[in-house]
DNA sequence: TGATAAATACCAACTGTATGGTATGTATCA
DNA sequence: TGATACATACCATACAGTTGGTATTTATCA
């Protein structure tokens, strides 16, 4: 996606910072919101650099969403959660680990492609598609520990894997709009716990005691 | 809210036309890119009536919020889920109703506070509290049927009756979210069969064949 | 190895238009 | 007569995008 180049500078080049930049401002204050001068106020760039790098406010959207599913997918796939040999137990414990890392301001641990999603999905089908990719992609390499722990355990019902690790999406990112709306992370968190206590059900195992 | 006057011309005065067109342009594009000249055109009056009507664009938002809450609390007061006199069912026909209205165009059936909510809730707190007075009002007459529920059929558990009215607001946000970045409304008509049976295992009841 | 061409990465200043908002007017009604 | 409900024309600024440059790196080849 990124291709390096020797020309590379030390600090991360002008491309970078600035869709390190969209994706921090985007989260803050949606897209339209977002104008390519605060852009580049924020990346410290001029606007030359930006449209060297960037054919259109609309390409950066583009690129900010697929530079969010890299940074993700490797935030993701670091993550602890991945351990248990017990497939259930990484599907419990990858909604633990969602809720441990609502923490601190909203803008930083909701979600870039939800927001943008929401805001240009009528207007600018590129980017709608590069939200979808980046959230579907996701909720895809939970499909795989919901499948595992379904045939481990022998569980029946009308619900396939896919449909229940979107639903797991689906409870995220209206938990971020509960706590934008409230102003109170706690809202998110709160809507994680019911997720938990959904999936227990499901796979017949008794709630824990949560912190 | 809004104050009639005996000078209203006949298919509702400017102001409402407004407001109409605010509920309809942002649920397509979003707050900051519904201009107000797009809601002048739409609404079919000019500037000075805008500006005559509401003190600046941030105005508007927060009574577009304001009228949405109107019209929403009207609507459902009215729709058919309050008929069952047992009141966990009331609480599965609300699931259902909120189901069977999602259809046609996606920016017809989501909702206009949470997508104003996810884009100013830091950079316009008026708007984003108006946003917060109806989602949080609008659970809170789910609330009462659930707590009914409750103690009808003598449930525990360690969640609250407010907890879960909050629960089944974000898996429609967040419905509503995924139905947007998959362009597929059925994305958010699929997280409620999820709510449905995560309300029956609350409540030990069995799964419906539903549809 | 060194000269040189070509591409890349960036910058400063600018442009046309869209934008939120204003100033000032008039018609209608109580 | 005074307030309300508009309309028209206007304004300063903010906006996405352009133009025309320079410095640096990479590729080519004698």
């Amino acid at each position: 996606m990124s291709r390096p180049t020797k020309h590379a500078p030390e600090r991360g080049n002008a491309r970078t910072r600035l869709l390190e930049a969209a994706r921090d401002i985007i989260r803050a204050k949606g897209y339209a919101a977002a104008t390519v001068d605060d852009l580049c106020r924020v990346a410290d760039v001029t606007k030359g650099a930006f449209f060297h790098h960037f054919a259109s406010k609309d390409a950066l959207g583009v690129a900010a969403a697929e530079f969010w599913t890299g940074e993700t997918t490797a935030f993701f796939e670091a993550a602890p959660y991945h351990q248990p040999a017990d497939a259930l137990e990484r599907v419990l414990a990858y909604v633990a680990f969602r809720k441990a890392i609502i923490v601190g301001e909203i803008a930083e641990f909701t979600c870039l492609v939800g927001t943008m999603a929401q805001e240009v999905y009528a207007s600018s089908p590129d980017i709608r598609d590069a939200c979808a990719r980046s959230i579907f992609g996701h909720t895809a390499t939970l499909e795989a520990d919901i499948e595992a722990a379904r045939r481990e355990r022998g569980i029946a019902g009308d619900w396939t894997a896919a449909s229940l690790a979107r639903y797991t999406q689906a409870v995220l990112q209206g938990g971020f709009v509960l706590a934008k709306a409230g102003n109170d992370p706690e809202l998110a968190r709160e809507s994680l716990d019911h997720l938990d206590r959904y999936i227990r059900h499901l796979f017949h195992v008794a709630e824990e005691d949560a912190k």
